[in-house]
DNA sequence: CGCCTGGTTGAGAATCATCAACATCTGTGG
DNA sequence: CCACAGATGTTGATGATTCTCAACCAGGCG
């Protein structure tokens, strides 16, 4: 089922060994939603060869953290992260989660310094992508410079997207919004869009959602009694999915 | 003191006789928190040439609407502007106000159509910034890339921080930090950091905050009660900007 | 086995929304 | 210049959603 997951699929002590090194950009299963869409094969292997690769991070740790300096953005290619700020106050706020294909770190861009954390929610393999380099090679290929523009300026509409799910939207109407959100970005990646397992935990879904875990237990409590979900752990089922549409009150949304 | 607003300084009916077509990237009041920012002077002249003036907005004309066809991104060059979306269920979401100097458009770069709509809440004069020459100017001049990168990362920063607003805190807060973003822009245009009027609506404020009117008078009527703030209608006097930072739960944040 | 983290469920409290009445401002036309 | 109408803003009373506090349960790991 899932070939770009790592994850479950390795011990500890060695995550190395399993690694596979042998991946490119141009056979990555995942470059249809990443950088090299709308490349020509040789300027693939121009943003091949600028990327590291061999980072396979283990569950909590961190791909980088607030205030580093920023010098690259980077690929999920297996995994989940979670970006997260801290308040002045010292609480976490989770700003993102980050699933295969989608790319991390943009933030830091505007001040050379990350304006978030990244952590990996489980094993997590990821491409690093200089970001100096980046640049030079949008500044000669210029589909790639307008695609990158457009990943910004995608994540742009996405966080306006969540603001608006903070701003309007009941505890019912997030929770249902993530869950179609989830389930759209792995239908993305060929995988079931009804039936997946959540990789972050409650505390982060509703620290993601402006909720407390107890509101995010009680809704999904409630998902699964009115027949809409089935909630086994970590492990969900959109039973219904015309219902969570419709809870969701997204009536043409892109889930993604 | 407004000497770059030029919505209160000129009547309805000839608008565009005030407006002054003399203005270039070179001589604008603004260029340091614009685009032109690192560029060499023969390189502004070069994104001088691309940019269009002179369509001055009246009071809620739109500059764009959602899902209109998206082929520039505008600078403000006086006055201010609100982007919003509609929601589903047919509700506004104020998603930013745009202060002049700032850049307003780039969620639609993504899709190639506007991602919200765009609209004047008092007369402003505007700079179109055609994205393909922008793009086509932005290979050529690496400094320039290099900061539009920047902006758009900019705008994904303030995006999160308001996602942890709006998740986080309560009204007063929210109240607090928007009048110290707003003073903070007022500082970075060199005009007072405490004293200004308000372009936008309480309904607006509520709107964006994601409050209620109701709630967004009493909040100020609360904060003027405790010598925070002078509320005059849309004039606020920033009275006690240190109890307004701790009021807002920020310690070491750039409100720009 | 027992501890600890993570998750669920319940009861009471608090913030903010809703509904409603009233005040103020703006601008239009007489 | 004044009067009036509609939009905008303020204030109060009530109620709902969600938070807080607390107890309890389940699973994983030493």
């Amino acid at each position: 089922m899932a070939s770009d997951t790592l994850s479950n699929t390795h011990g500890k002590k060695d995550l190395r060994c399993h690694h596979d090194f042998q991946v490119n950009c141009t056979n990555c299963r995942l470059n249809a939603i990443c950088l090299p869409i709308a490349l020509e094969s040789e300027e693939i292997d121009q943003l091949d060869e600028i990327i590291q690769r061999g980072k396979p991070l283990r569950k909590n740790e961190h791909l980088y953290r607030v205030n580093d300096h920023f010098s690259s953005v980077y690929a999920v290619r297996s995994g989940t992260l979670k970006a997260y700020t801290i308040t002045d106050d010292g609480k976490e706020q989770v700003t993102g989660f980050y699933f295969p294909g989608e790319i991390v770190g943009m933030d830091g861009i505007c001040k050379h310094a990350h304006a978030s954390s990244a952590k990996a929610l489980e094993t997590s393999a990821i491409c690093e992508i200089p970001f100096e380099r980046l640049e030079e090679l949008s500044a000669k290929i210029p589909s790639l410079q307008r695609h990158f523009f457009q990943l910004l300026s995608h994540e742009i509409a996405e966080d306006q997207q969540l603001i608006t799910l903070l701003s309007k939207n009941t505890a019912e109407e997030r929770i249902a919004s993530l869950m179609l959100s989830i389930s759209a970005r792995n239908a993305r990646r060929k995988l079931s869009a009804v039936n997946f397992r959540l990789p972050m935990s409650r505390t982060d879904i509703g620290n993601y959602l402006g909720l407390t875990v107890e509101t995010v237990s009680r809704v999904f409590s409630r998902l699964q009694k009115h027949g809409i979900l089935a909630v086994d752990n970590k492990e969900i089922t959109i039973l219904d999915i015309d219902g969570l549409k419709k809870m969701a009150n997204i009536g043409s949304q892109d889930n993604d």
